[in-house]
DNA sequence: TTAAAACCCTATTGATTTAGTAGGCTTTTA
DNA sequence: TAAAAGCCTACTAAATCAATAGGGTTTTAA
């Protein structure tokens, strides 16, 4: 399960996403109408800055906006970012790697193999969920 | 994720199907041989009981078997069992639905299509990995 | 120039979940 | 009939989650 942190940091995104290129939004707006407490966004927006996937603008007329384009924005990155390993296990992980210690041989493992199609099918969809075509589909869905 | 308990109850599953119809096996041999705590693996074999994938025989000679077919338990049933939901979010889940707060329109939010493909992909390997085919892969493997 | 706006950063906290442990009870059968 | 083996409840330490508190720093418009 996706962490609520996480949630709102897709939100965060897709919202941004929409007002791409029309200047800094701050915090407090996209806390209201995305129903997210404000200082639990203000950390997970600074995160998302780290990652370099937003920029910050200080001071009066400040706020946070998208540097990276929507279409190059997928929900992989951000659920990694946000949440670390996509894999079901540790020693399935691409990113996350760690050695399982329960079956002390991987290569003869019978578990590892589903894990594994699990992950491809699973990276292969969410990396395939830019911000572009979540904001594109909502548009069509009459939002 | 998943959790310990969720990968102990897998590789007991599994040792078990490796012994299918050869009579009980007591905790302490599955314990000791799948490097599983014995008391959490008590409550865990008590859990697969009560969903009827395992039996057990009380008093001397006794012990835990698998009273399903090897074909007919999969790694969906078992990770729902002990983890609950495998979707990402509570609102693309089948077995654990809830109202999803913070996008208040589901019909709109363009993040719940791809979850759902996730979700979709991960039952349909998870549903096809039965306990004989992990066995037969091990085999196979030269475990 | 300066004060308010807005982001930046560290520390702390309460609730929940995870991963077990303790300790005894009950049933079975050699 | 006593030892073997599972059954069951309750408890706990550690980690993670979901925030909150409280102030600091930078920027810019007036």
């Amino acid at each position: 399960m996706l962490s609520k942190k996480c949630k709102y940091a897709i939100h965060a995104l897709v919202y941004l996403a929409e007002r791409y290129e029309q200047g800094p939004v701050q915090i407090e707006m996209i806390s209201e109408k995305q129903h997210i407490p404000k200082k639990f966004l203000e950390a997970i927006l600074l995160e998302l800055r780290h990652a370099k996937i937003l920029e910050s603008k200080k001071g009066k007329g400040g706020g946070y906006f998208l540097v990276k384009k929507p279409t190059d924005v997928n929900l992989m990155q951000v659920m990694r970012l946000i949440d670390g390993p996509i894999a079901l296990l540790p020693c399935v992980s691409l990113n996350y790697y760690e050695h399982c210690f329960e079956c002390r041989n991987e290569k003869t493992c019978g578990i590892r193999d589903s894990l594994i199609g699990v992950r491809d099918e699973t990276l292969r969809i969410l990396e395939n969920s830019t911000l572009a075509k979540i904001v594109k589909r909502e548009k069509q869905l009459g939002k």
